[in-house]
DNA sequence: ACCTGAACACCGTTCAAGT
DNA sequence: ACCTGAACACCGTTCAAGT
């Protein structure tokens, strides 16, 4: 009956990002987890539902550790305190955040991340029935570099020059951004399919 | 002595990638392959190196597949080209692309497909000096788009909007590229960093 | 309720042996 | 030169059994 547990989810979910993080990706198996929990393997499945889950649990553990810029802040610099965060938490994770992008996004950490976004965009200017696109573009532009720098796209280039890649970036996101609050001189940036394609 | 090979890499790398296109990237194991080219896992080591070899092997497989764009074409129509070429090709083997962002950029297919890019942002009129820089950014943000695109992160939105989405995304790289062009009246987007951080 | 032991199917990889 | 058979360590997962 009644018999105290020995771990729960959350320790094995910060047990398996510790592992992945240390030893990569393929390093990241129930025996392992188990043995740094000092449990067998089976035990893990009363907390986690399968392997899946598991890698599951550590990709929301990684969203929720994400930092979220203050309110106060003029919506610029919230944006760009978003895009540097999701860049430093992909740093400090290189193992495991590529995985994020092969993730749903519609789990709760998923949504509170869009949902800041979506505040700053709104405070921007930018009209309500076009934040939903902005944020995607947006959001798109900003994980793919962080993905493709931890997996090692930019190897053959200096920190200094991904960091400068990621300023440009950044501007050119701030641009799009500003092209799109209402009466901007700019104009949308919607595109002209007759003229596109 | 002599005998007559039953299979060869280039056969192998064509089922291994036939066989992740239909039954997902989990499905792709070296007894699968070795099953549907009716032979033993153990042969398929005359051929690939191992899994990895195997994987890099299908990865380099789909950067040969991607179309070339004509060069008679106009720079930005070129562009364009290149960008939709890689979101047809992510959506011919959605189960196999999303690797290709945590593969070196080194291969001689990666090569090609980079120097396409340059030629195009040559011709438009982006200084040598620029070129590199936003090639990286303009095929981050594509490659990003494409990744996201069939890892299914856009699952909850229609096709149309999709395709609308990328849309806007050429449309604001294509703006990016002709501020980058020497003389141009929007200036460099290169970021001010007293400004930005 | 929580964990273990035993067992299973499957995986990648090796090595010596066959033709 | 090319492929096979046997063997190994490891993986995820189940199920009945223990406390």
């Amino acid at each position: 009956m009644g018999r105290p547990p020995l771990i729960d989810r959350e320790l094995v979910l910060a047990t398996a990002l510790e592992l992945a993080d240390e030893h990569g990706l393929e390093a990241l198996t129930m025996g392992a987890v188990a043995r740094q929990l000092g449990v067998t393997p089976m035990a893990l499945y009363r907390h986690v539902g399968n392997k899946a889950d598991l890698v599951d649990g550590v990709v929301e553990l990684l969203l929720t550790q994400m930092p979220e810029p203050s309110p106060a802040l003029p919506w610029s610099e919230r944006l760009t305190d978003l895009a540097s965060g999701i860049l430093r938490t992909a740093r400090r994770h290189p193992n495991v955040f590529p995985v994020l992008l092969q993730h749903p996004v519609t789990t709760s950490g998923a949504r509170r991340a869009r949902r800041a976004v979506y505040a700053a965009l709104a405070d921007a200017g930018v009209p309500a029935d076009r934040v939903a696109q902005v944020e995607r573009l947006v959001s798109t532009a900003v994980l793919g570099f962080a993905v493709s720098d931890v997996a090692g796209r930019f190897r053959r280039h200096s920190r200094r020059q991904v960091d400068e890649d990621f300023d440009v970036l950044l501007a050119l996101l701030g641009r799009f951004v500003a092209s799109e609050v209402d009466g901007s001189s700019e104009g949308p940036a919607r595109s002209d399919p007759a003229r596109q394609r």
